[in-house]
Formats: C-alpha cells, sequence, structure tokens
RNA sequence: GGCCGGAUGCCCGAGCGGACUAAGGGAGCGGAUUGCAAAUCCGCGAUUCGUGGGUUCGAAUCCCACUCCGGCCUCCA
C-alpha cells in the first residue's frame, strides 16, 4: 500500500515519494533519505501541551519514517528571536515576545526567583527558556533532540536545532536575493517587503488569495502607506531602539517573522525540502509567507509536503492563556503524570483531528500504557537469558529479527494503519487485538517471546512509550521505598497482613505501586498519580 | 463577511457504499482468582451512527436542507 500523506498544500491525500527514494521502486521509503523541517518553539515562555502536540505529530511522522527504513534527516528551529505580538499593528509597532519575557523574567526576579542573571538581556531570557524547552521536549522523547544530544560539536547541534539569532546573515543574504530578482522592495520608510503581487502562486496553501485578503470583512491586513499591496510583509525593519537588533546593509534592526525559517531550512537540509510541518495556525500567514520567501529566492519548489497538526483543546475549550485553560509539562509531571502518559495522550489520536485534553485522557493512557510494558516485562526475561547466553551474536537489530505470522501481520496492519495519513488510532488496534491474547498466555517460550517482544520494540519505535524508562524517584525517597519494601517482605513473611496493607499505602503516597506475585512482591513507579 | 473541518455507545475514538449483529482503548456492573489488592480470565452493555428528506437492490458511509460545535482570515503549535 502506497503511503499517504494530506498535503495542506494540494489540499488532498498524496502518495509520498521522496525527492531522495530508496533503491526499489515498490518500496521508496526503505532505504530513503528524507529531509523534514519542523517548525519549532518560540522560546519566551513556558511551551505547554499543546505546542507538544504539535512537536510530537512532527515526531511520530519521523518516527514512522525511520519505522520504514528511511533516513530522516529532520530540523527543528528553537525561534529566540522576538516577533510583534499586536497584530492590529502586525508591521513592527506592538510589543515584541521577548521583550514581554524580559519584563516577566524582571517581576520574578524581583519576587525573589530569579531564573537568570540579567534579566534585562533578552538572549539570557531566551536561553533559560530553550534550556527548560530541552529538557521537556526530552522527557517526551522527541527524537530530533535526542539527535541534539547525540551531535558532536556546536556546529552539529545547530545543524539539528538552529536558532535563529546565529543566523541573521543568512537571511540578510536571502533578502538581498529576493531584492536582485524583483520580488522585495525598500519601501520609502526604510523597511524591506515582499511585494507579494510579484509571486502569483500566494495564496495556494491556505487558500487567502490577494483580492481577498485586501477586501474580506475581518481580513486584519493593514494599508499602510509605504506598502504597496496590504499583505505585503517586512523582511526587515530598520529600528534603532529594538531590544534586540543587528547591523544590515539597510541599517541596524530586526529581521521579520517568516524569514528565519525559509534561510535556515533551505541552509541545513538544501533548496527543496521533502516535509514541512506545523500547527494549523502556522499556515497563514507562517508558512505561505515561507513559501514565497523560499520560492521567490530560488525557483525550485520548496517544501513536497505541507503537513499541519489541527489545535489541542483542553475540557471541551481552546486553550488559551487568557482563558488559562492550558498545562505546561512541568505543571502535568510535579502533578504526579509521567512524562511518558503525557506523550502517549497527546499522539494517540489522530493529528488532523483537533483534540481534547483532560486529565482523563491521561488515566487512559496511564492504562495503555501499563498493560504494553508489563507484556514486554513478561517477555524480557526468557529472551534476554537466551540472548545474553549467545553474546553478541544473540543482539540483533530490531529489523533483523525475523518474526513469527502472528507478529508479522500486526506489524502489517499497524503500517497499513500509518500509511493512510497516520491514522495512529487503527494502528494501536492493531496493536492491542495482537497483544491481548498474548498478555493472556503463560510463560512463552524463546522464539515465540523473541517474536514478540521485537515486534514491540518494532511498534515502539514510533510510539517510544513501552521501552523508556519512567522516570526516576530521587535517590532519597528510593531510599525510602527500599527500606518500606524491606518491612513489607517482613511482614508478609509474618502474615501480619494489616501491616502489609498500612506499607502499600505508605509506599503509593511515595509514588510507586506494588504488586504482589506468587514469586515476592515488585514495585514500580506510579505513571499517574492516586485517583 | 470569506474559507475550512466536525457531530458514532457512559467517555475517548476507528470505520467513509455490501464481510457493520460498528475496531480498539478507558470507565462501569456481575462472577472466577487473590489474605486483601494488582494483573489475568468469563459474562453484560450502540438493532444504531446530530435531525429531516433523497439517491441506491443496499448508507454510519453518497446528495440536499436544517441544528449544533470547532478552526483560520498577519499573536499563536
Amino acid at each position: 500500500m502506497p503511503t499517504m500523506f494530506y498535503n495542506t498544500l494540494s489540499h488532498s491525500l498524496m502518495e509520498f515519494i521522496p525527492l531522495t527514494p530508496g533503491p526499489d521502486s515498490a518500496d521508496p521509503l526503505r532505504g530513503a533519505f528524507v529531509r523534514m523541517y519542523s517548525c519549532g518553539p518560540t522560546v519566551y515562555d513556558y511551551a505547554h501541551i499543546g505546542n507538544f502536540r504539535a512537536f510530537l505529530f512532527a515526531d511520530v511522522l519521523r518516527r514512522y519514517l525511520e519505522f520504514r527504513q528511511a533516513r530522516v534527516q529532520q530540523v527543528m528551529n528553537m525561534t529566540d528571536v522576538g516577533h510583534m505580538t499586536d497584530d492590529a499593528l502586525a508591521d513592527g509597532a506592538g510589543q515584541d515576545k521577548l521583550q514581554l519575557a524580559v519584563e516577566k523574567m524582571k517581576a520574578t526576579k524581583k519576587a525573589g526567583q530569579a531564573a537568570v542573571a540579567d534579566p534585562n538581556d533578552p538572549f539570557q531570557v531566551a536561553d533559560f527558556f530553550t534550556e527548560v524547552f530541552l529538557a521537556d521536549a526530552r522527557t517526551l522523547g522527541l527524537a530530533v533532540v535526542a539527535d541534539y544530544d547525540r551531535a558532536a560539536d556546536a556546529a552539529a547541534r545547530e545543524a539539528v536545532m538552529p536558532r535563529p539569532t546565529r543566523h541573521i546573515a543568512h537571511f540578510i543574504q536571502l533578502i538581498q536575493r529576493l531584492l536582485a530578482n524583483g520580488h522585495a522592495y525598500v519601501a520609502a520608510d526604510g523597511v524591506v517587503y515582499y511585494d507579494v503581487g510579484s509571486f502569483r502562486a500566494y495564496g495556494k496553501l491556505s487558500g487567502n488569495e490577494l483580492d481577498r485578503l485586501a477586501h474580506g470583512a475581518g481580513g486584519r491586513t493593514n494599508a499602510q502607506a509605504a506598502k504597496r499591496h496590504p499583505a505585503d510583509f517586512f523582511l526587515w525593519k530598520p529600528d534603532r531602539t529594538h531590544l534586540m537588533r543587528w547591523d544590515s546593509p539597510w541599517g541596524q534592526g530586526y529581521p521579520g517573522w517568516h524569514i528565519e525559517c525559509s534561510a535556515m531550512a533551505m541552509h541545513f537540509l538544501g533548496e527543496s525540502l521533502d516535509i514541512h510541518t506545523g500547527g494549523e495556525d502556522n499556515i497563514f500567514p507562517h508558512h505561505e509567507c515561507e513559501i514565497a520567501q523560499s520560492q521567490g529566492a530560488t525557483g525550485k519548489e520548496f517544501a513536497r509536503f505541507w503537513m499541519h497538526t489541527r489545535h489541542l483543546m483542553v475540557n471541551g475549550e481552546k486553550m488559551s492563556k487568557s482563558r488559562g485553560n492550558f498545562f505546561t509539562i512541568g505543571d502535568l509531571t510535579k502533578k504526579g503524570y509521567d512524562p511518558l502518559v503525557i506523550r502517549y495522550a497527546l499522539i494517540c489520536t489522530r493529528y488532523r483531528e483537533s483534540t481534547n485534553f483532560t486529565l482523563q485522557s491521561l488515566h487512559e493512557a496511564a492504562a495503555s500504557i501499563a498493560f504494553l510494558r508489563d507484556l514486554a516485562d513478561k517477555l524480557t526475561p526468557s529472551v534476554a537469558a537466551v540472548d545474553e547466553a549467545a553474546g553478541d551474536a544473540g543482539r540483533l537489530a530490531v529489523h533483523e529479527v525475523s518474526l513469527a505470522p502472528g507478529e508479522a501481520d500486526m506489524i502489517a496492519e499497524f503500517s497499513r494503519a500509518l500509511d493512510d495519513d497516520l491514522n495512529i488510532s487503527a494502528a494501536l488496534a492493531a496493536l492491542f487485538t495482537w497483544a491481548k491474547p498474548l498478555a493472556q498466555k503463560g510463560r512463552l517460550d524463546y522464539p515465540a517471546a523473541r517474536s514478540g517482544l521485537a515486534a514491540l520494540r518494532r511498534v515502539d519505535h514510533v510510539l517510544g512509550v513501552i521501552f523508556p524508562p519512567l522516570r526516576a524517584l530521587p535517590v532519597a525517597v528510593q531510599e525510602k521505598v527500599d527500606a518500606l519494601m524491606q518491612q513489607r517482605l517482613q511482614a508478609r513473611r509474618n502474615k501480619d497482613f494489616a501491616a502489609s496493607d498500612t506499607l502499600r499505602r505508605e509506599l503509593s503516597a511515595l509514588g510507586v505501586e506494588v504488586k504482589d506475585t506468587p514469586t515476592g512482591s515488585t514495585c514500580r513507579p506510579r505513571l499517574v498519580p492516586p485517583a
């Protein structure tokens, strides 16, 4: 079955064939090289779960391509340049997001909780939130951050998760190219604008054709005398008073908020990419403008596939700062939710459906993860024993372990579902339909267990919730847990069940779940707080 | 005003013209098992897919109308 993805650009499902396909035309993903750019966060505040839904969608997509044995080069920007926030004054007179972050930082410093040494320095503030973002993304298992952490040096890290403040020279070069070929102009006010009238395809992605943009009743394009067309957007704005500013041929100032993605994507991935991802709100104007900039400069198709995830709702309402109904990763982990539970809850519905987030959805996710992890735990011992005896020869790469028919069928169905525009609900159904009977069986022999475990490892390359370790307990807590487990063991030997139950409750309060089996008691960290 | 999506059991969510007596997950109830739990097992639960029409031999799936919900239209993932 061909791999079909919904392409916002064509407004339809299209077969995904990489620009650099693999050698087998019947399976172009196997051995392909895929260039993928994912719009990342603006690091001016703590990212919330809605932001992470978009990043996790890109992550699942990337991991699925890898599951199909493509090699993926994924780049995700971390925007550390502030952009204007006041849309009524969208062309530059509004307040800058990093400026706002700086104000907030100063306020927290006054309150005695300094996160950075100098809250007046927007670069320090951006660095602070960048680190917070990276830490959150790590706990959620974003593969792009694993790439970043594996990178050999600063330049290699930059090539994975670039920061615009380090690429101002590239922006200037791109703007010069657009000026040279007539897609941009310097207006009377000294601002460099993109000339949307010069780009025929403007509006193709979003459906916002130029005439409609100008006349739509709710359209907020602002007619400024200096612009040729109300929809023209600025590429560089000279402003000596701006908080973050750089030298340029057009005077000291700052770049427009679309140029960074065009410039960095093309710098690191080349002038044509396979896939560009983002949240649905990015479609217009951000991605529309990126296409205009990139294709205006190169004359080549910028990205073949544009894929956008719908927004996350919280308790049936749009998530927004004014309503205060958003969660950060920190909010949830502090309540006692394991990050893997958050990951599962955010990826288990299809990316093109708007989905509703509730605390209940985290509990549902925890039940699903616990089941799959229990199954993996059950299969592991017999496999580990044999494979370890065999030494390195026994430890095959996941793709090399041969699967029994039952597992092969499940993997095929899982893959077929994801080929259908990442229909993860159907993919999970295939997984559970296979896993349930397996979990019911007693101890499996080595070949069966090995096949089952290999299948779980393959699907978990996409899901990322079965094999990653749960978060560790703090050392002091762990020591206390160990001591209580010892006490409980003693109590159980003495058949003092009242004491045993009390200890189980105490352990639960410490965040671990105790399980008694014929061979002894085990405990593990709770995935979610007690109900 | 313009442009897009969506409405499936108690909840989440697949299915998009015949194998639907509607996948899968969660919660619930009754029973087995267990010192009690957890896990596991067995059993129960939409004659129905927002409402009303239509097309068809056949519709959750296609068409029309209506109701409701959500998104975008230069802050946003």
